[in-house]
DNA sequence: CTGGATGCAAATGTTTTGCAGCATG
DNA sequence: CATGCTGCAAAACATTTGCATCCAG
């Protein structure tokens, strides 16, 4: 693990030992903040971008138009809880072969996939307190 | 049909009659254009909003940051074409029973879900010459 | 020394809102 | 005339870029 840069090696670890399971980019800049890590924006921006262009986190899009970084691993689904504005990670329901006979159905050449609910986490089903939430 | 207001009634004319499944905010203001109404785009925005909160379009976003209105009908998935830009209407991929078991197997409450393909469409896989692309 | 990393400020791109004038019922 | 649409301009947001500086190797 060649760490010599202070923001990618902060990110990378909170990747690994942080507590989400997704951050957006003012997330990824406060959780810094609080392991003692200050970080403009932009330096976090071009930190995430590079782990994203180095294949070890992948950038998602939300409705809510901000992006969310997750570290790159198996695929998944995930939940965006309306109550506490949480990323959850889900087991993907679509099954593999799924995608070859919908190209074979449609004539589209499928690349990627992206399956995002929305709802309520288990989390906040249990706690029936919202942790937090935006907008 | 009660069309009084010019913007939302051409909104409604372009769902049903317009050549697109669906459309930016953007290309709404330019085939509106097209059809001799020239519009502001917060009229257009406005409109779009409105006939979004009336249950008449659904409103989508993708990864390149700009919102998608689509008639409201049944559900489907979406490709969202790499060579285009177009976004193209899939039928669903998955099986409506397995909300019920990913909501028992995760203890999430799921209200909607959204899947957006992103790859070539069947039109762009046939033709080989690229319509338009933005970016 | 040199090149990459960083902070600051400013540009972008898109969506959203404030406000005054218009039009329609 | 009163309400809701519209256009214009500006604000709001999140992202992205330019540039000068800093720091490590």
């Amino acid at each position: 693990m060649a760490r010599k840069s202070r923001i990618p090696a902060a990110l990378a670890e909170l990747l690994v030992h942080g507590k989400r399971h997704a951050w957006t980019l003012e997330e990824f800049r406060d959780d810094l903040a609080r392991g003692g890590e200050r970080a403009d924006f932009s330096s976090v921006f071009r930190a995430a971008e590079k782990l994203v262009a180095d294949g070890r986190m992948r950038k998602l899009t939300l409705a809510d138009g901000r992006a969310r970084f997750e570290p790159a691993g198996d695929h998944h689904d995930h939940l965006h809880c309306t109550r506490c504005d949480e990323l959850v990670p889900l087991p993907c329901v679509v099954h593999a072969n799924a995608f070859a006979a919908l190209e074979a159905r449609t004539g589209a050449q499928i690349a990627e996939h992206n399956i995002v609910f929305s709802g309520i986490c288990r989390d906040c089903r249990r706690e029936k307190t919202p942790r937090r939430r935006r907008r």
